[in-house]
DNA sequence: TAGTGGTCTAGACCACGGC
DNA sequence: CCGTGGTCTAGACCACTAC
């Protein structure tokens, strides 16, 4: 039943639909938001198996330029990046975003005393195992759509202050707000793929890139005030931050 | 020919197996570098068609978490990752390297004048449109693999002036012997699947999350000394950086 | 030579979207 | 209702690795 050329061509046919697609997409033979054909259709043109054609779909999907819907069909995807300061993401984000003319909006998920993760104890460098934190989950949307999620851990004095004033501004500002005045930070920044539980909040494939912002930031006496990951669409955000010569490194 | 069970399970199977896999490798069930049962064990003991096995180790290799070698198995990947600094991820990137326990190299692939492409012309502020600019492309390894693709870009009059340097430590290092001076930059990172060109040069699979760190730097007067571009293995690096009060955004 | 993953087929049923 | 993508099968051949 299994037929294959004597592979005179050695690329796999599934690569060559796929690579083909890909320059069709990018010449713009398909804008965004167009719709390809369907795999019925693509596989009679190519003249393989819509297993065969799954699979070239599937690579496009990896590379980010296409998304299926089920019962409708492929289509390429929009390619416009939004920028966040590396600074201080998430201050004004509401202005820097509106800057790049994008409606933003912010959706507390959850407020709440729990016992963090030893890792979470550790970067907070809290004494005691029974120690409780504050969690804050939040929602960051851009065009109406969810872009980011940030999870913010703050120890049990920080965040009983804070309490009142959660739904207001961003983490850095809150605080401050509080009485709370940040002194320095460490932020780091890797990129992730999605697992499944932020797959649902983003609405993001399975395995889709994320970029992750990680923040410490302390007070004067080096104080760990806050520990926050700010988790992003990859395909939607990028982080940015202009550097003088002193901050240079050497 | 085709069998489905009356779907008591709304979850599809080869979702069932990539997480019951997810999990063992996470328990520790499968360590880092052991090797999976092969899909057609794997296909027995859970009932199912080799394809749908594959579609399940297809989801974990997305996810980071395995690797496939033709002809031997499915193996657990290791994790660690290499902290590169924000503020200046290649000077001294040898000696920061060290610190982390690891051997750090760097190979010059290529030097030469050549013709940019707009988009290139654009960030250097070049007038005229037949300007040439120095491609610089290097690639850094980590005990022994590559882990990062450099591509630096320099107008004409910088270039040569490097011409003599250019194997010797990095991009700004390089800069401030032959006697420019940087006075500020410009930085941003974002993150983007692994396309074909870079799929060779750092062993990674077609669509593998990228971390893409850009840098532009000018001197005094405000002129474009360098644009440049490094694309690292996401699963093998990310970016720091500490920040003081004064840097923050408020 | 045996065992592994890589590619591919022809056909089935299911779930969803839109007419 | 039909057309779309989502899941799955049973079996084939190829390419690579190791013994």
């Amino acid at each position: 039943m299994a037929r294959q050329e004597p592979s005179s061509a050695r690329t796999p046919m599934h690569m060559i639909i796929s690579e083909k697609l890909r320059k069709q997409i990018q010449n713009g033979v398909y804008a965004p938001g167009d719709q390809l054909p369907s795999e019925f259709d693509l596989g009679r043109t190519f003249g393989v198996s819509r297993t065969t054609v799954r699979r070239a779909i599937a690579t496009l999907t990896g590379l980010g330029l296409v998304t299926t819907q089920q019962g409708k069909g492929v289509f390429v995807k929009p390619q416009s990046k939004i920028s966040f300061s590396l600074a201080n993401p998430l201050t004004f984000f509401d202005s820097e975003l509106a800057k790049q003319g994008v409606t933003s909006s912010l959706q507390t998920l959850q407020y709440e005393l729990t016992q963090p993760d030893p890792e979470i104890r550790a970067r907070l460098k809290l004494p005691e195992s029974e120690a409780m934190i504050y969690l804050q989950e939040k929602l960051i949307l851009a065009d109406e759509m969810p872009i980011a999620v940030d999870l913010a851990y703050f120890p049990e004095i920080v965040g009983i202050a804070l309490k009142d004033n959660v739904n207001n501004g961003f983490t850095y500002r809150t605080l401050a707000i509080s009485g709370y005045d940040i002194e320095s930070a460490e932020v780091s920044l890797e990129s992730r793929p999605a697992s499944y539980n932020v797959r649902d909040l983003l609405d993001v494939p399975l395995g889709s890139p994320l970029l992750v912002y990680h923040y410490l930031a302390w007070d004067k006496e080096k104080v760990p005030l806050v520990y926050g990951e700010t988790i992003s669409r990859a395909d939607r955000t990028f982080y940015s931050v202009g550097l003088e010569r002193s901050q240079l490194g050497f």
